[in-house]
RNA sequence: GGCGGCAUGGCCAAGUGGUAAGGCAGAGGCCUGCAAAGCCUUUAUCCCCGGUUCGAAUCCGGGUGCCGCCUCCA
């Protein structure tokens, strides 16, 4: 596949290093509160790739860590008169919550920084060894970015310019602004260990140069996370891990992008921020996991209710289109001769096809769900036709487009549910959302179909007007009546 | 100030130089007791100005507007 690498700013063909085997890291949360929509984005942006490159038949070792401690994870602990330690946990085990409602699997190794401090002071001392680090008289241990030539290429920094930023904060005594801490020595009340320069704790992006090296040959075939992360981040773990070892970290980086609310980034302070469980509690997990994959990963995602709303009724009519395929597979067991058009024939072939380019180029998931639409399009034509829809034809396009959308799903982690199921549930929650009472529904409703089977139809649509101000919509089937929320 | 990204129909959104996917919303039709759902039809010279090219939404230059990073951040 093709996949668009920050480090070369353009599109290559990914082949992994070593024949059917791909390493890939990601960056995980630092776990100091909720998950909110843009670690949902990252989550599931890496989850779909991981998903897609394995059923390219790939053999994908998925590392993702767990920082679980740092300055925000001490800071959060003081305020809840908790120890670091227990912080970290309970936002990991909350952030399991989540990440499982969304279906996200599970990385293959979860690696969490305070397990890794051995790993991490040998990585240290090597840099030190090697001049391209420094301990300091107060115990603190920096890397000499200066030291690294290629300093700022995954970023696009040039390492003057970034001099006139970067400030020495009181108390540091760094050789350069630009140095930034491996080691951190204690202060009092902090987690520590110990360390050949004394107690103290790691800096932060030495964690994902230990842990990646440990459980990982490098270089990485691919390296990700959030595109916050690119700088200073990304391009720390590069110095660090390069300098350590001579030689290439990470053959691509793939950074998605930002959740924005009102063309705006999201954040605490401007108060347009959103928890996963903000969201979950007025939407289904799914409808969430399907926005996201809605647009391109790399581009920004404006979110608002309303997005959401969109995504949902995409969504339901995938949904009902996959209920009516099984349905009308179901109540028929015989089926004309007649063979599918070839113009449909070739209308789903495309579908396919254009599903696969569009994944193969850049994981783009919004391109591949057009043709997922294509297909669910064909599916109603042949439904909608009397004579085509007893057809052989029919049939096995039918079969053949719930295969597809079977396939599909298990890369996208959407339409993976039995509709009927999924409907409901979607069904429920529309209605909690808008204060729909289904009790009071489900009596009106069967009013309505007592009047309509006396045929007193004035009566059922005065009913069905009344449903209608209460924001639901009635549908007769073969099957009976059913409602939906508007 | 430095670096980078984005500008596509009413809204959202794909788009690999060859003549604009898809979703939502709207209009007309088929179907229906009437509806709903579904299906069909229908709505774009792709921010502006130049340039390269037989041909550009796609490449180059210059504008304008918006956003991000440069400090913790997915």
């Amino acid at each position: 596949m093709r996949l668009y690498n920050t480090l070369v700013r353009k599109k290559e063909e990914f082949t992994p290093l070593r024949p059917g085997k791909v390493y890939l890291y990601a960056c995980g949360i630092t776990a100091y509160d909720l998950c909110h929509i843009g670690h949902a984005r990252s989550a599931v942006v890496f989850d779909v790739l991981v998903r897609y490159l394995r059923s390219q038949g790939l053999e994908v070792t998925f590392i993702r860590n767990f920082t679980d401690v740092d300055d925000k994870i001490i800071r959060r602990a003081n305020e809840l008169g908790l120890e670091s330690s227990e912080v970290a946990e309970k936002y990991i085990r909350e952030f399991y919550v989540d990440m499982d409602r969304l279906n996200i699997l599970r990385a293959d190794i979860e690696p969490k920084c305070t397990e890794h401090i051995p790993e991490m002071l040998e990585v240290t001392k090597d840099l030190i060894d090697k001049g391209h680090a420094y301990a300091t008289l107060d115990g603190d241990v920096y890397f000499r970015v200066r030291s690294f030539k290629d300093y700022g290429k995954l970023s696009g920094r040039d390492i003057d310019e970034l001099r006139s930023g970067a400030r020495i904060q009181p108390g540091e005594t760094k050789e350069d602004p630009l140095d930034f801490a491996l080691w951190k020595s204690a202060k009092p009340g902090e987690p520590s260990w110990e360390s050949p320069w004394g107690p103290g704790r790691p800096g932060w992006h030495l964690e994902c140069s230990a842990m990646s090296a440990k459980y990982a040959p490098l270089p990485l075939d691919i390296h990700g996370g959030g595109q916050d992360l690119v700088f200073p981040h990304h391009e720390n773990e590069i110095a660090q891990s390069e300098a350590a070892t001579d030689g290439p970290f990470a053959n691509f980086w793939v950074h998605n992008g930002f959740v924005q609310i009102n063309a705006e980034k999201m954040s605490k302070s401007l108060g347009n921020f959103f928890t996963i469980r903000d969201i979950l509690a007025k939407f289904t997990a799914e409808t969430l996991r399907y926005f996201l994959l809605s647009m391109h990963y790399r581009s920004p995602l404006d979110f608002s209710f309303e997005a959401l709303e969109e995504a949902e009724k995409a969504q339901r009519r995938v949904y009902q289109a996959m209920a009516q395929m099984k349905n009308e597979l179901a109540v028929r067991s015989k089926w004309s001769g007649t063979a599918l058009d070839e113009d449909m024939a070739k209308e789903l072939a495309e579908a396919e096809k254009g599903f696969a380019a569009a994944m193969e180029d850049d994981l783009n998931t919004a391109g591949a769900l057009g043709h997922l639409f294509s297909a669910v399009r064909l599916a109603g034509r042949l439904a909608d036709d009397k004579a085509l829809r007893k057809s052989q034809g029919a049939k096995e396009a039918w079969t053949r487009i719930l295969d597809d959308i079977k396939e599909w799903s298990a890369v996208f982690g959407v339409f993976e549910r039995e509709p009927a199921e999924f409907l409901a549930e979607l069904r429920d929650t529309r209605a909690a959302r808008k204060g729909v009472d289904g009790g009071k529904v489900e009596a009106l409703l069967a009013d309505r179909v007592a009047a309509r089977k006396d045929k007193d139809f004035a009566r059922a649509d005065a009913i069905r007007d009344e449903l209608a101000a209460m924001n639901v919509e009635v549908k007769d089937t073969p099957q009976g009546a059913e409602w939906d929320v508007a």
